[in-house]
DNA sequence: TTTAATATTTAGAGTAGTCTAATTTTTAAA
DNA sequence: TTTAAAAATTAGACTACTCTAAATATTAAA
């Protein structure tokens, strides 16, 4: 078992690495859990010292599969409880997620079985999220609408909600297909058009709502 | 806010000043938390600067209302989770007790409210003992026969089920009235007999089974 | 009532997690 | 490619909680 401070680390490298696919650094996670850098570069040698990330001096960690694998059942009892406080309490889902960051730190394996079947093993978390199943695997996530998504955040393009014969080429030629990812900058209040840049490449786009509104993602 | 090892100090003081009324000493409470003694001293110093208990050096603490209302709370979460992962979760109620060790810490007033509402404001849990409502009020505790009570255990006569003269007059003549405490030293299992000691006093009785079915206690 | 046993407190120290200030390393700009 | 800015690390220290060992206070026995 690992401590609750250890379990906040282990959530916010995991979240950032998944977000980004590159190390970690010292600063994302001062930033993230709110502490002194100097405080997450001791913590990162700990983390480092049990195996549950990589550590290189200077250049950040990496999660190990051990360090995923934790990450992942925290997440679990996290969604899980506040699918719980959302279904069975009448909680709003806005007023779940300070009381989940407590409860995820309970360790047993049973209580969360048991939950998870009173819940009728739900696969998505009141904010859509995706809930990982006991052994950690996450159910394929639920696809939307590009004009749905919001400023700041990364997606996965999954399909198209036009098959025509101009829109498919269009596509082609912005340099946009299936399993692309893309990060949007920027969402104009005016037409609803979208500033976004392609995958770790410096290229921005511009995509209008008619664009948007016929592209599935997925985060 | 208390810290949760703040917190199950004032429990474990609670719960043994309670059942003595006595002074609760330094030695007890290292024994129940299985700490050591001279850290209890430490612990009891700053417990008392919050007011939360009266510190007498060499003399142990004395929990005040505001100590007992703190502790008063944390058992309502304890006995709360119990009933819930027992009546909701189908755990049995043997293996339930070690998670709501963990429970009880989770600090939301609105989760607490809304497990007791889910759970149709129970007053007992399932170990029958009474969960205070959120004001801290505790319920009046269940009456049982004394023949279902077992070894070892303080019990308080809360009446008999059985008006005959020739049993009231025999109660008597034993010393035993309602509001009498005993300790049951003994279940004897051949014919189901107890060897009880009465209050605080040194004298032993045997009562047969005849009697024990027809004694009302609580605890 | 003195003494021996037991309980309590004090003093000093260790661990986990945090901080600030100073130094070193990396990154990005000129 | 050198230099300035930003990021990361080290060193030293603090807090909460814990410990052991020694000193003191209380309780119970003789």
């Amino acid at each position: 078992m690992y401590t609750l401070t250890e379990e906040n680390y282990l959530k916010a490298i995991y979240r950032i690495f998944e977000s980004t696919g590159d190390p970690v650094s010292t600063t994302s996670i001062a930033g993230n859990l709110q502490i002194n850098a100097a405080s997450v570069t001791d913590m990162f040698k700990k983390l480092g010292q049990q195996k549950l990330v990589t550590y290189e001096k200077s250049r950040g960690v990496r999660p190990t599969e051990k360090g995923k694998k934790a990450a992942l059942q925290i997440i679990r009892k996290h969604r899980l409880w506040e699918t719980f406080m959302v279904d069975k309490l009448k909680l709003s889902w806005d007023e779940v997620h300070e009381i989940a960051e407590q409860l995820e730190h309970v360790h047993s394996e049973i209580l969360i079985e048991r939950l998870d079947h009173l819940l009728d093993y739900p696969k998505f978390d009141p904010h859509g999220d995706p809930i990982p199943d006991k052994n950690g695997k996450l159910p394929l996530s639920k696809s939307f609408l590009l004009s749905e998504g919001k400023g700041g955040q990364m997606y996965r393009i999954t399909g198209v909600g036009n098959n025509s014969d101009t829109f498919l080429k269009y596509l082609k030629k912005l340099g946009l297909a299936i399993g692309e990812r893309l990060v949007v900058k920027e969402v104009e209040e005016f037409d609803g058009s979208m500033r976004v840049a392609l995958g770790e490449s410096e290229t921005e786009l511009t995509l209008s709502r008619e664009v948007t509104a016929n592209l599935f993602v997925d985060i």
